[in-house]
DNA sequence: CTGAAAGCGCTTACAG
DNA sequence: CTGAAAGCGCTTACAG
């Protein structure tokens, strides 16, 4: 049996309540009380009961994190960031993997995943932003990426399409006029994809290089999905000077295909990315790429979802926080 | 106010302790007496409170896994893999980071963390065996790797010099006589670092080659290490034809800076590295590494740890695990 | 400034 | 097979 605050009090000669207003720094406390009580609880050991304090307080201190796949490397650095800023907020992180699948997105805005978390960030890829406001429950809950862009959300997105317009006009800079697109579909949407994929083509406009929807290649945004648009666009036998990986997954997957296949990068074709995980600069060569701010983005979340707690952020409508990306140019792209 | 099992039972009209068998899936209960809780349940969206339960029962339902960071890549993959597992089970994973920091070790050890979870999966990097002992506490612990190899502790390892002596043998088949070694300090421990330093020198003796301390390079685990160990052995002209990153962070790292020197890998230097992360086949060249058997070692790990939350493993000494390994052999070591 | 009491929502002996 | 009661260890009004 662990030693409680009865225990503590017993021991200090004072009651449960006094225990409990010096464990919760209560100011009005006489200075011999507030030691008598220290005093018992270092000789005692006394660790106060999380599971009884959550059940009786409502708060658990603890936030949810939604994501795909933790070993998708831009997920993990999130995490990574999130966590050690929450533990410096007294939070700790509790992760649900979706594999962006609906149900899995779904079982995590409710039921038990939600009742262990004070608060919810979410990055939804598989349902629509009415679905998740009819069950967003009563909890706070911070949207992350741009699958969803409504106003009814706090929502914490990055510049794609000012980022995608400016590492494209870096390749047209470089000489390149045929930039294949790996990982969007040729369809304008709101999202991540459909954002990063007007940026290509506003860049293209103001270059005055004519759009071809055949150098636009769907894929999955993983490595094997970039190997495969490549090897698509050769045996389609479609040309192309460069490859814009619409994350670093895609690029350097298309990268070890083109090695593979004998194209010289940057020489024949040139490769830039979208992320700047750790692995964009220790690929061979390195990756030019975007970075998206993955700090502003883990740290100004996590205070947003930390003021809807503590109800320090109150607006109404959602509140809409865009970090800010800045080029890292590297070989892959000179 | 959520719904509560009293709200359930007064709709079902039966008492507390009936709705909790059926949500226990308590045997003896008639047909009709479970259909009209279940019923009640249903129409009232009754979802059971897991802070209350736990509270009673001293049961969360959360498995803790310690580990130094996030964003490595290897344990973002075995994070991942563990969660799945875990899932399926009807557990979750709190993950702690720990830094490779003793302070943050202990702290996972014990204290709030600790008491949140049914059980630890840790990977301990700092804290010796003799310490970890003294504050084990009483719920169930898995070691991770091989910091620890200590008969008092239930441990998952890996054959660190079976795999070790397995890699540099085939790069001593290649032809390759000065291989170096990127990540080990001279001295044998039992560590990880230890013991594939270990396998590497079984291998050249089995193939009657010197040991030449100058080709062991002590560096951090990471890319960057293994990028500033090929410019130490650079700067101090020592030569070499083949690099065993004793990890694939460190050989990838490698592998980056000796491409960057203009060096050809694998044709002047062959690189091969130890974990097999989802990058290692994705680099360019593609990287010849040891696969340590992941997916055994999240399943057998978790099963383990799950056996003694349950008291169906009660060897009263550590149960040691060892996972299989297979060698992939990719094009940077042919 | 401090105390006595109620109660958060469950599970678990104990009866019957 | 089911019920009434106690209690897990806290926090929170309510008094004084």
């Amino acid at each position: 049996m662990a030693v409680t605050m009865h225990d503590v009090a017993r021991a200090a000669g004072v009651s449960l309540k006094t225990v409990s207003n010096v464990l919760n720094d209560y100011e009005f406390i006489r200075d011999s009380t507030r030691a008598k009580v220290q005093k018992a609880i270092e000789e005692l050991g006394y660790e106060a009961n999380l599971t009884a304090r959550s059940l009786r307080s409502g708060k658990t201190r603890m936030l949810g994190l939604v994501l795909s796949d933790l070993s998708v490397p831009y997920y993990a650095e999130l995490a990574s960031r999130l966590m050690t800023v929450a533990s410096e907020a007294g939070y700790r992180v509790l992760v649900e993997q979706s594999n962006a699948g609906a149900a899995n997105e779904l079982a995590a805005l409710h039921g038990p995943f939600r009742q262990l978390t004070d608060g919810l960030l979410f990055t939804p890829l598989a349902l629509d932003a009415d679905t998740i406001d009819a069950r967003r429950g009563s909890k706070p809950l911070v949207m992350l990426g741009e699958h969803i862009l409504d106003p009814r959300f706090d929502l914490v997105t990055m510049k794609n399409k000012e980022a995608a317009q400016a590492i494209t006009a870096h390749l047209l800079a470089g000489g390149r006029r045929r930039i294949a697109v790996l990982g969007a579909d040729a369809v304008d949407d709101a999202d991540s994809p459909g954002l990063r994929l007007v940026g290509y083509r506003a860049a293209l406009e103001s270059a005055g290089v004519a759009f071809d929807p055949a150098l636009v290649v769907p894929c999955e945004w993983r490595r094997d999905g970039g190997a495969a648009a490549v090897a698509a666009l050769h045996s389609r036998e479609v040309e192309f000077d460069a490859v814009f990986g619409l994350n670093d997954a895609v690029a350097l997957g298309a990268m070890h295909e083109l090695l593979v296949r004998g194209v010289k990068v940057p020489e024949d074709v040139a490769v830039a990315g979208f992320d700047d995980i750790d692995e964009a600069s220790y690929s061979s060569p390195s990756l030019t790429t975007v970075s998206p701010g993955m700090d502003e983005i883990a740290k100004r979340s996590l205070q947003l979802l930390l003021d809807r707690i503590n109800g320090k952020e109150a607006a109404p409508d959602g509140v809409h926080i865009e970090s800010d990306f800045t080029l890292k140019i590297r070989s892959s792209a000179p």
